[in-house]
RNA sequence: GGGUUCGUAGCUCAGUUGGUUAGAGCGCCACGUUGACAUCGUGGAGGUCAGAGGUUCAAUUCCUCUCGGACCCACCA
């Protein structure tokens, strides 16, 4: 078979993928190896069920798919385990959006219908995100594909949370949260975003204060004034307790001291409203003050408003400082105050601070460790999730790459507070508590399954969509046979050999932005649930831009690259060297077409090798190893550049340098065996050479097989391998072929033939033009290359011992040139 | 407020423990199509390595500051 003059992998990349998940071998108990080689794992971050495949996941699956094919290559038992997320508020979010449009909503058809329709939804978009990631190329088993509302994951989950609970991890409590009124629900600390915004500042009479308040409306909610203790101006006035007259009359607040007030912002004195201010609600308790709740969950004032009730929060400020300004009680406004404003992460709404019963993890609580090399290298038998989450970093037992992320790492677990987990959305896994009459009431029953008795009333709320992922390197690995046998966690770890072998995992590789949402509470809740860490090394990298260095975003679609469409352009393999060339981990990465063509030409360019190695090499009589010596200088230096990248790719690759590996690959195939070796080839033009250009280059694309796997599987085939390249083993560098003196000389030969060239450049002699050449010096080199200078570089020389006209020095040789 | 990171050729970036003349890709300019490839070849132009100071025999590289970008955490009403 002979391949075609240009490579067009639109034709070929869904055929060989095909091939590739026919043969098997992405599951690494297909591939009869020996009991005692490494074993590798990645487990991959399961993309959003209802998401498209955007160029950030190319990366990651890049990345991955580098790690796991060289991994496979090298021999190790090899394992990338795929899944997919079921993304709760996201995912209900977009059915939401559905129903909506088809004029109904969620609360119209109820919650079971709700949830089938869901169901319907994310089986149909779920497969359409598994085809996305095989035409990236993705190296994974699916036949060990995981979703985290798989009832054998669910059930994972609801162990966990019993075991949580169990141990006193996990408790429910009132606390103030972060509520979105349009997700209705919760949101964790981190799932608040702030961006900064200009608004009003007024400064309100407040009895016998003056304060600034920039949400007057929560004035109805006040319970008290703040000073700070060494304020001289207040101190009489703390711990006493004032009539202040508001828009519903007359109510009473406690001066109180706390050195979370700021002296010198304001007037030094700030109103509390504890039921909507996390830093109010910390004071207050502090103090003994009760908190007054005004907003409800729809984010509309309550009905202890007034004329007020009803309205949403910018209605009621707008009315309420109308109000007080007819009153009198506006001293005056500043118009333009710069402060921060709390918003949903997934809907951009403000989040509005509210009261509200959640079920917590706590994070500062001691548990029993039970796993004694754990015990033995972290020294305590007891720990908190924060203590021992932070140690798993700080003693190498978990690397983060790049260095930097672990700081931030700790920073976040040193700032932990107890992680609300509950949400009050209907999609996810329901919270697994039953409770005997009403909700608050103290019989509470917490299991895997309803209780079997009459009368219980299971928890209308969810978990977080980051409580099941925080599983997800070992859940996925559970026996799935007859799951619903195990009632505790340490049994069905116990028989789940898949968990044995492949756990903890090697890499974690996923973008930096998660490392709080996922990594962390990976980290954390693997520690606690096996005793395990979950992964080795986790490898961050950073988010892919447009050509401005912005986010991509669909809205711009000519600087936004779409996956699928450029890897039917210009191949998956161009755009995945796009990716990976000139990227670093944890930085931001500018992506543009042009880039993706440059590496599409370099697709060709090594298919275009392929062909010309294909011509002159012995026929249809393919062999791992064809004969044959290194005897020139040309053979020897292309022999010891060869090996030296074997080594040096190979030792890139193993220290996650993934950049500077392809684009050593990229610079070998294009600049030293097509530019030079093949050059020399046509000259040599013997079997012998072919046959060294036919080894090199054949083990060339197994070291490029990670980055480009479906242009070098074409080629590899069409070589007639009977194997897959796929499988094929790992080049070894032999240091032996390693040759310095050799690629000394022929820089020497390069230099001199690339300055040949531009002399007659520069003298206006045509390319193809045979000019004279006279050589004093380094004779022995020259000689024996003779016919290679005078073919590259058109020319007759003559090796002479005096200097003539046109002098130019190439190291240590003396050159004249006659037209 | 605390912290991180970046500033190298027109653009995107390398530069591995400080050491000759600072590299690549793309773009640009000139020339070149005889069977591997025009998705190509050959050659070229282009950088006071953001600025200032310091350490050193020697600084793009280490330290300090300034200017200019990006980001994270915390959050002041």
């Amino acid at each position: 078979m002979s391949l075609p003059k240009a490579y067009t992998p639109k034709e070929y990349e869904d055929e060989i993928y095909g091939k590739w998940e026919k043969s098997g071998y992405f599951n690494p108990d297909n591939l009869d190896l020996p009991d005692d080689v490494p074993i590798f794992t990645i487990s991959m971050p399961p993309p959003n069920a209802t998401g498209q495949l955007h160029v950030g996941h190319t990366l990651g699956i890049a990345l991955q798919d580098i790690m796991a094919r060289y991994h496979r290559m090298r021999g190790d038992r090899t394992l990338w385990l795929p899944g997919v997320d079921h993304a709760a508020i996201a995912t209900q979010n977009v059915v939401e959006k559905l129903l909506k449009k088809e004029g109904t909503s969620r609360h119209k058809i109820g919650r079971e219908k709700f949830l089938r329709r869901v169901q319907e939804y994310v089986s149909q978009s779920k497969s359409t995100i598994e085809n996305q990631t095989r035409k990236m190329g993705a190296s994974c088993d699916w036949s060990r594909e995981n979703y985290t509302m798989s009832p054998e994951l669910s059930h994972a989950v609801h162990m966990q949370f019993k075991k949580m609970y169990d141990d006193g991890l996990i408790y429910r409590g009132e606390r103030i949260v972060n509520w979105c009124p349009r997700c209705h629900s919760t949101l964790a600390d981190d799932e608040v975003e702030h961006v900064e915004q200009k608004t009003k500042l007024y400064w309100i009479k407040y009895g016998p204060f003056i304060l600034a308040t920039t949400r007057p409306e929560t004035k109805l909610g006040d319970t008290a004034v703040a000073v700070h203790p060494s304020d001289k101006r207040y101190k009489n006035m703390v711990g006493k307790k004032y009539q202040i007259l508001g828009v519903l009359g007359k109510f009473e607040i406690t001066v109180i001291a706390d050195n979370a007030v700021d002296k010198n912002f304001g007037s030094g004195a700030v109103k509390v409203t504890p039921s909507h201010s996390f830093v109010d609600a910390e004071m207050a308790k502090k103090n003994n003050i009760p908190g007054k709740q005004i907003i409800d969950e729809d984010g509309l004032m309550m009905e202890n408003c007034g004329k007020y009730a009803g309205m949403k929060t910018l209605e009621a400020r707008e009315a309420i400082v109308k109000d007080m300004t007819i009153m009198g009680l506006i001293d005056h406004i500043d118009e333009n105050y710069q402060h921060n404003l709390s918003i949903c992460y997934r809907c951009q709404t403000p989040i509005e601070p509210l009261p509200s019963w959640q079920w917590f993890v706590a994070v500062d609580k001691e548990f029993k460790l039970k796993n004694k090399d754990l015990i033995k290298k972290f020294g305590k038998e007891r720990a908190t999730l924060k203590e021992i989450s932070k140690w798993a970093v700080e003693s190498g037992t978990i690397d983060i790459v790049p260095e930097r992320f672990k700081k931030i790492y700790y920073q976040w677990m040193e700032n932990l507070h107890d992680w609300c987990i509950s949400r009050q959305i209907w999609f996810g896994h329901r919270v697994p508590v039953w409770y005997r009459g009403k909700k608050n009431d103290d019989e509470i029953y917490v299991g895997l399954e309803a209780p079997k008795r009459d009368g219980w009333i299971q928890d209308e709320d969810t978990l977080d969509t980051w409580f099941s992922s925080a599983l997800w390197t070992w859940s996925t690995l559970l026996n799935k046979k007859d799951y619903q046998k195990y009632g505790r966690l340490e049994e069905w770890v116990e028989e789940s050999p898949d968990l044995k072998n492949f756990h903890p995992t090697s890499v974690m590789e996923t973008m930096h932005d998660i490392i709080f949402f996922w990594v962390a509470r990976m980290i954390m809740m693997t520690l606690h649930a096996i005793n395990q860490i979950p992964f080795k090394t986790v490898y961050l990298h950073g988010m892919v831009c447009d050509r401005h260095g912005k986010k991509m975003s669909k809205s711009k679609p000519e600087t936004c690259i779409e996956p699928i469409a450029v890897s039917g352009k210009y191949g998956t393999d161009a755009l995945r060297l796009s990716l990976i060339i000139g990227n670093t981990p944890g930085n931001p990465l500018r992506l543009s077409e042009q880039k993706i063509v440059s590496f599409r030409n370099f697709s060709n360019k090594l298919w275009n090798i392929g062909r010309f190695i294909e011509f002159n090499s012995e026929k249809n009589n393919f062999k791992e190893e064809n004969e044959f010596e290194t005897k020139t200088l040309a053979d020897k230096w292309i022999m010891s550049k060869f090996n030296s990248l074997i080594a040096e790719a190979t030792g890139d690759i193993d220290n996650y340098h993934f950049s500077h590996a392809g684009e050593k690959l990229y610079d070998f195939a294009w600049h030293a065996l097509a530019d030079w070796y093949i050059e020399i080839a046509k000259l040599q033009n013997d079997q012998n050479t072919h046959n060294l250009a036919h080894h090199v280059y054949v083990n060339l694309l197994k070291l490029l097989h990670p980055f480009t796997p479906f242009v070098t599987e074409k080629i590899y085939e069409s070589f007639g391998a009977g194997k897959m390249l796929l499988i094929e083993n790992w080049p070894i560098a032999d240091d032996k072929k390693i040759n310095s003196q050799a690629e000394q000389d022929f820089i020497i030969v390069q230099e001199l033939i690339a300055n040949i060239r531009l002399w007659k450049k520069d003298n206006r002699i045509g390319q193809n033009e045979i000019i004279k050449l006279q050589i004093a010096g380094a004779d022995k080199i020259i000689n024996s290359e003779l016919s290679m200078i005078n073919h590259l570089a058109k020319a007759e020389i003559k090796i002479i011992s005096i200097l003539a006209k046109s002098d130019f020095e190439v190291r240590n040789l003396k050159v004249s040139m006659v037209k």
